[in-house]
DNA sequence: TGGTTTTATCTCAACGTTGAGATTCTCAGT
DNA sequence: ACTGAGAATCTCAACGTTGAGATAAAACCA
C-alpha cells in the first residue's frame, strides 16, 4: 500500500539519493499536512450546510465547552484558535450580526470585551455537535482504534515539545 | 502529561458528559490540526528568510523532485499542491517574475502550459532543501523514531482511505 | 498626582486563495 | 470540414487572514 507521500519520497530518493535518511521526517510531516487539508475541506462542506463558517464554528464550540456563562475574552480566542486579532474581530462582527454571540463590556476592566454565546448560539452549537462528531467518527472509520490512540499520543508529545499551550 | 487537546476534551467531558465516546476521534483529529498550524508557521518563517512564499517553495520542490526536464503542467500542480487553479496561476506569475520558473507552451497541445524550473530556480531549490530537511529533523527531535513511524503508517492508512491520490 | 509602560481590542491596507465564468484549444462524431 | 463536448488555463471579484499601527484603559512608579 502506498499513498501520495510514498510517491513523493520515492521521487526524492531517485532524484537526490544522497539525501537518504534526511527524508525520514517527511513521512510524518507531509502526512499531517495532507490529512489536515482533507479535514479542512470536509469541515468547510459541513459548515456550509449549516450556514456558518469554519472559523465561526470554532468560536461557537470554544464558548460552549467553556461552560456557563459561555463567555470568553477576545484575547482568549487568540490563543485558543491560533489566529490573529484581526481575524477574531472579523469573526465576532459577523457572528454578532447573525445573533450567535454578543459583545459584553467588562465592568471591572473596560478594555476587555467578553464574547458571550446567545441562547440561539448555544442551541445551534449543541445541534451541530452531534453531526460534527458523527462526521469525525466516519472519518476515522476503518482505522485500528489502538493505532489511532498511539498516533494521538505521539502527536500529543509533539505538541507538548512545541509548547502548544492549553486554553486558560 | 497533557496538551491543549486534553484540556479541550476535558472541558467537553465536564460540560456535556453524555457525549462520552463520541469525543474519541477528537484526540487524533484536533492534534493533526494543531500540529499543522505549528508546521505552517515554522514553514512561513523559514521561507521568509529565503525570500520565497511557502506556496512557491512547494512548487519549486515539486518541480525539482519530478526530475529532468523539471517541467510539469499547471494541471499537475492542482492535484499535487491541493489548491485551485487561480492560486497556481498567481503563484507561477510571481515566480516567473522572480526568474525561478518559466512558462513553456506545449508544442503538441497548445492549451497546456509547462511550468519549467530555471537553472536559478533549481540551484535555489537544492540549497533550500538542506535547510528545510534540517528544520524537519529538529521538529521531530525528542520523539521516539519507532512511534513516529507507527504514526506515519496510521496517517498513510487514513490518506489511502480518503483517496489521497499520488501525483502523476 | 502625573507620566510612562503595558495590556486589550479594533482598524485597515495588503496578501493569497477560492470558485465561477471566460477563453482557447483538442478531439470525436457526423 | 463542421459542430459540439470536453479539457487546460487564465481572469477577476469576493472572502478571510495577516500584521503593523491606532486607540483606549489599566497598572506601575516616581
Amino acid at each position: 500500500m502506498s499513498d501520495a507521500v510514498d510517491a513523493i519520497v520515492g521521487q526524492w530518493d531517485q532524484e537526490r539519493p544522497e539525501l537518504g535518511d534526511a527524508l525520514w521526517p517527511v513521512q510524518l510531516i507531509a502526512r499531517v499536512q495532507r490529512m489536515n487539508r482533507i479535514l479542512d475541506r470536509e469541515a468547510k462542506v459541513f459548515c456550509a450546510k449549516h450556514g456558518v463558517e469554519w472559523g465561526e464554528f470554532d468560536v461557537l464550540t470554544t464558548l460552549r465547552r467553556s461552560g456557563p456563562p459561555y463567555a470568553l475574552t477576545a484575547g482568549a480566542f487568540l490563543k485558543a484558535a491560533m489566529v490573529t486579532s484581526g481575524a477574531i474581530t472579523n469573526r465576532i462582527d459577523k457572528m454578532e450580526a447573525k445573533g450567535l454571540v454578543e459583545r459584553v463590556r467588562d465592568g471591572a476592566d473596560r478594555r476587555t470585551v467578553r464574547i458571550k454565546l446567545t441562547e440561539h448560539g448555544k442551541q445551534l452549537t449543541d445541534t451541530l455537535m452531534a453531526d460534527h462528531l458523527g462526521r469525525y467518527a466516519r472519518l476515522l472509520d476503518g482505522l485500528d482504534p489502538e493505532e489511532v490512540d498511539a498516533a494521538a499520543a505521539l502527536l500529543r508529545k509533539f505538541l507538548e515539545l512545541h509548547g502548544d499551550a492549553s486554553i486558560s
